[in-house]
RNA sequence: GAGGCUGUAGCUCAGUCGGUAGAGCAUCGGACUUUUAAUCCGUUGGUCCUGGGUUCGAGUCCCAGCAGCCUCACCA
């Protein structure tokens, strides 16, 4: 038997976290288990393991077990070791699994003395499958009477605290495997973003939308107003940037004939983190051939109600201080009058758009009055919004992809979906106007910088829109947003798996 | 980018007025065949984020930096 190794803390070979502290001394205890099963003849890394049943529909069958009964069915379960208590030579421990967690009893008689060389071998944090009895303890908890043992894992590093768990927020988010082994709901959060999305999905197939995926790696951000990251392929020597929306290579598909299109997918901006912005993000946009921003609001609420249901949300409940029902019809308002109710001004007026916009201290000067009234809006209205709430009808000069009204030029068949004072989705009746377009594109409005403007010609979609885009409607909907909204999570960060960090020094 | 708060053992956290670095869990050793964050006895474990400064003396005070969180700005 060879000595167990001491690894160099430096060179290539170092191990991933050198060992420093008293850290040093636990995964050494941890090592000597580890040489101990060795010798043991068993493989600390363990195997293919079949048959096992979730522990939740083990739980199930638990259930209808009588408390005092001893010939409940033999069953067989696997996961990792959550606690560890040892009474003698009796050990208990709680196993969890993706579903759920169940007790094991370990007997020194039961399991007999080769398989007990095994149990002193275990750690909080090992992998195990266990094969045996499934009854309830005297202490009336449901427990797996293990008739055997399987060696599945070893973990060489100590785990969380096995009562608070993983509590800083820096840690839970960098280790997330560890976060969600650990950390309270946190699994469940991330199973309903997948049901969610799952109901998405479900929704759009049901209304013959086609998935399809457009590029990531483009000549140039559109469809967005956002700084894109920049990029560069070195074969073909050329500067790409990274895309900010989905849209306009989706009207092209509409051009294309396909008609019914979504695409579910990474955008990237490079712009600010908050806990509502992550520079990466997933991004819903759908686009209906011979619809408009109408059809659109139906979708939506399909969307949000089928996607409450798939994450278990109840159609009322409170999300970041606000109160809110998801029972459809969602209220419709109108730009101009949430303007006039909570900013007092005239929206028709400029000049009473433009004092109002003073008094909060915005800057008005040499700028447009459509990115004025914008600006005023979100400083007043916005945070007031609860909703849900479809706010409709917005200032034609700053939704340059976006049908006018036809007996209203400057307002656009635009709306935007708010819950909790934030912008869930977003929806156009769609320009299809190829000269207008093309116009808008090349409209730099005053007090707007051409990064922050979504006015960037792209030649190659009004090439496109003159071949005929079919009038159409098109919604974006913010995925990450609304899997906070549906699992009640403070922050974007809680609901990406990996979000954003600086490196770790 | 600006401001506020935070950073102490593997994890969760105390640390008073500037005066020898603390607890719980985890680890290790011991007792225990019905525990439930098991309990009990004992034990090990520290780059107090980093670098300066003030001081006889700094986890503590000051400056700079790093990282996180929050707010604001940006995100029309």
């Amino acid at each position: 038997m060879p000595e167990p190794s001491h690894p160099s803390t430096t060179g290539p070979n170092a191990p991933a976290t050198g060992p420093k502290g008293s850290g040093a001394a636990l995964e050494k205890a941890r090592r000597d288990k580890l040489d101990a099963l060795k010798s043991l003849g068993i493989d600390p890394w363990g195997g293919r393991f079949d048959g096992a049943t979730a522990i939740a529909d083990v739980r199930s069958r638990g259930m209808e077990i009588e408390k005092t009964a001893d010939d409940g069915p033999t069953v067989r379960v696997a996961g990792r070791i959550m606690l560890l208590r040892s009474a003698g030579s009796l050990v208990f421990i709680e196993l969890a699994d993706r579903t759920g967690r169940i007790q094991l009893m370990l007997g020194k008689k039961q399991v007999g003395p080769e398989a007990w060389k095994l149990v002193d071998c275990l750690d909080l944090g090992d992998l195990v499958g266990v094969d045996g009895r499934l009854g309830w303890s005297k202490t009336g908890e449901m427990t797996v009477f293990a008739a055997s043992l399987t060696f599945l894992t070893k973990s060489l590093e100590t785990p969380p605290d096995k009562f608070h768990g993983l509590v800083d927020p820096d840690l839970k988010q960098r280790m997330r495997y560890l976060d969600l082994i650990h950390g309270e709901g946190v699994r469940e959060r991330f199973i309903a973003r997948s049901r969610i999305v799952e109901a998405v999905r479900r929704v759009l197939a049901a209304r013959g939308y086609l998935e399809v995926e457009g590029p990531t790696l483009q000549e140039s951000a559109g469809g967005a107003a956002a700084r894109p990251f920049m990029t560069h392929h070195n074969a073909l020597d050329m500067p790409l940037v990274l895309r900010i929306a989905l849209e306009l290579h989706l009207k092209r598909l509409l051009v294309g004939g396909l008609e019914r299109v979504f695409e579910l997918g990474r955008v990237y901006r490079n712009e600010g983190v908050s806990p509502r912005h992550n520079p990466e993000f997933t991004m819903l946009e759908a686009y209906e051939a011979y619809g408009d921003y109408s059809s659109m609001m139906d979708l939506t609420e399909a969307i949000l109600v089928e996607a409450a249901a798939a994450a278990g949300a109840p159609a009322r409940f409170e999300f970041l201080g606000h109160q809110v029902d998801l029972t459809p019809p969602f209220r419709r308002a109108k730009y101009d009058d949430l303007l006039r109710e909570v900013a007092g001004c005239d929206p028709a007026d400029a000049a009473s758009v433009a004092a109002a916009a003073a008094r909060h201290g915005l800057e008005t000067a040499g700028r447009h009055p459509d990115v004025v009234k914008s600006e005023l809006f979100e400083a007043t209205v916005e945070k007031t919004l609860s909703g849900p709430v479809f706010v409709i009808d917005y200032p034609a000069a700053v939704c340059p992809l976006t049908k006018r009204k036809a007996d209203a030029p400057h307002v656009a068949e635009r709306f935007e979906l708010y819950v909790a004072g934030m912008e869930l989705a977003n929806a156009y009746t769609e320009l299809n106007d190829p000269d207008l377009q093309e116009e808008l594109f090349r409209t730099q409005l005053a007090g707007l910088d051409a990064e922050e403007s979504m006015a960037r010609m792209d030649t190659d979609f009004i090439r496109a829109l003159r071949h005929g885009m079919p009038p159409a409607g098109g919604l974006g909907i913010g995925i990450d947003r609304l899997v906070m909204f549906l699992t009640a999570a403070p922050s974007i960060r809680d609901v990406i798996l990996f979000p954003i960090h600086r490196p770790h020094t």
